[in-house]
DNA sequence: ACGTTGACCTTCG
DNA sequence: TCGAAGGCCAACG
């Protein structure tokens, strides 16, 4: 296993967030072993193939607030995800100290 | 091979 | 606490 494909590794490390807990992007690349390609991380998701059940809702900014307009239906569905799993939003955004890993 | 883009992060004011 | 600017690196055209 090794780095042969980094997007592998950020899945692994996606699907270890546990339930009920949120990442970032950076924290995620740099379990990944790259703390420099948070945004790497951003686009790996993009390309997230349809039937992955990788669990990409649980990985947000730095600013503990989702990486989608508002008025978008992604924000949204992503918002009932998370708070289906205990996370609470408070004026839009997640305290990353308590629900960050 | 070069320039632009992007589900970002950190620092400064 | 909030906003703007710079930095970083891989993928795309």
């Amino acid at each position: 296993m090794q780095q042969d494909n980094l997007n592998e590794r950020i899945w692994q490390v996606v699907a270890a967030i546990p339930q009920g807990r949120v990442a970032t992007y950076g924290q995620v690349a740099a379990l990944a072993g790259a703390p420099r390609h948070a945004r790497y991380v951003g686009t790996v998701l993009k390309h997230l193939p349809a039937g992955s059940t990788l669990p990409w809702f649980r990985v947000l900014n730095a600013k503990g607030e989702l990486s989608f307009p508002k008025d978008s239906s992604a924000y949204q569905r992503q918002r009932e995800a998370l708070e289906a799993e205990g996370v609470v939003f408070i004026a839009g955004r997640v305290n990353l100290a308590t629900f960050g890993v």
